[in-house]
DNA sequence: TGATCATATGAACAATTGTTCAGGTTATAA
DNA sequence: TTATAACCTGAACAATTGTTCATATGATCA
């Protein structure tokens, strides 16, 4: 177990009183493993490949597998984990699913992304 | 080794057209690497934590680690993370490192994060 | 109904990750 | 120079992750 706020700043806390202003303004867990979620799901080269062709135009999982180079089933596992987090959505025609981007959030974060990785 | 597009498309691909003007638009590896490595910085709650406490004041890792509730030896090695991926940024005041987020599409990332995690 | 196509799933594996622990730096002040 | 405070680092470990392979759905059509 971590030692309790007061303990630790009865040992050593340089700065007490900015400490416990930020303290108070500090996220609830389950707001940051969210958060921490969303981020893990941006976080995987495969899924941002599928993200960005799915910036473009809607695809299939079979369509998809061949412009991210990926297996169709790997493909299928990272959709799954995308559609759980709510990065994408899909509509069925038959036997074909065609997944789109959930909502303008994620073309956004992509967005604001690259600019920083673009300096 | 996966096969080439070529074959793959002999085999089965639905929608030929759609995926080849798609691939043609598709990100460069060092790009989606680079992508990828700055979300993996932002998909863990520690760091995520770390990052809020500094989007409201420069601090330095004393305080954070107990803003984090986490060790200074675990909130240093993510310092170094997010040093290294351009999230933070820290200035030297004596022997304390005061941390700070890097630029503002720091913030703006948390920031649509926040909005899509609260719907 | 049975065959086939598009997609999903579960188990298993190597690879990666985050933390802890035990030192090691660097700057200040005595 | 020595002691101390603030911070960093490397090794090691359990836990998590992404892929592959084999198999299972579920929808369509003959």
């Amino acid at each position: 177990m971590n030692p309790s706020f007061d303990d630790i700043c009865q040992v050593r806390c340089i700065h007490t009183e900015k400490v416990s202003k930020v303290r108070q303004h500090m996220l609830q867990d389950d707001i940051i493993n969210s958060l921490a979620e969303l981020f893990k799901s941006m976080g995987d080269p495969t899924r941002l490949r599928i993200l960005h062709a799915l910036r473009q135009q809607e695809l299939c999982v079979c369509d998809l597998s061949v412009v991210v180079n990926s297996s169709e089933s790997a493909v299928s596992h990272q959709l799954r984990l995308l559609r759980t987090q709510k990065l994408v959505k899909f509509r069925r025609e038959g036997k074909v699913l065609y997944y789109s981007l959930d909502d303008h959030h994620i073309e956004m974060l992509f967005h604001q992304g690259l600019e920083h990785v673009n300096e």
